[in-house]
DNA sequence: CAGTATCCCCTACGATACTG
DNA sequence: CAGTATCGTAGGGGATACTG
């Protein structure tokens, strides 16, 4: 589908639509969430306690953004208390990936990483 | 070397101290910073011309947030007016195949959410 | 249950001016 | 050249209260 980028690791045409999708996508909850919902479908309350930290606005949000983005899908149940059920999309899964690399490579640098914030933090 | 998360797609230990480190290098100007150096080394004003649209105050505050991290060094040569070099460090390329990874993602997946996006617009 | 609606703060960022 | 310093603004996000 895609040759534009197969061999060229220099000239990215990096416009700000593509650094902005980058930020939609990789905002400060948006990994946690699809992270998430990439297990398995979950209802909005379900994803309140999976990510106890944050809080109903920000959920809200970053919901209604990734589903913008086509990241997710948002299915209504017509039940009395309405029911709400968010799942990972096609697009959203082909982040998965990536976001495992991301977590993956946070859990093996961290510790570097801190040793390095120490050394830079005495040395200033 | 990091077998820890090999086969553990599920369960990740994701503190805040990992998503904070994910914030701090991948946040707005980070990845276009990251990529210029991973090329090769540049000084303070070739970064500027590489990434015109950031401001002196967002390169110098996204060049220390990524020192401090270890992702990259700064080389201080001392010549009269004094010069400094900017390059990647072992860490930062540690991530290089990440960032091409998710330019090459946002690349091939934009028209996509930009379609997407456009449904949602209209139904809303 | 699945959200809105407010208020409020804080800091990220831009713009501009200045400096060793 | 490679930055600091200062001012000002927009909005991301928390806390809390309310609703179909």
């Amino acid at each position: 589908m895609d040759e534009t980028a197969t061999s060229n690791p220099v000239t990215h045409q990096l416009t700000s639509e593509h650094r902005r999708l980058l930020d939609e996508v990789l905002d400060k909850w948006s990994l946690q969430v699809l992270d998430t919902l990439c297990e398995q479908p979950q209802r909005f309350n379900e994803l309140r306690r999976a990510i106890p930290v944050i809080t109903q606005k920000s959920l809200t949000a970053t919901l209604r953004r990734l589903e913008r983005n086509g990241m997710i899908e948002r299915i209504i149940i017509s039940t009395r208390p309405v029911a709400v059920e968010y799942r990972i999309a096609a697009l959203g899964r082909t982040l998965q990936d990536l976001i495992d690399a991301l977590w993956q490579w946070t859990a093996s640098t961290l510790p570097e990483v801190q040793a390095a914030r120490d050394r830079f933090d005495e040395e200033n």
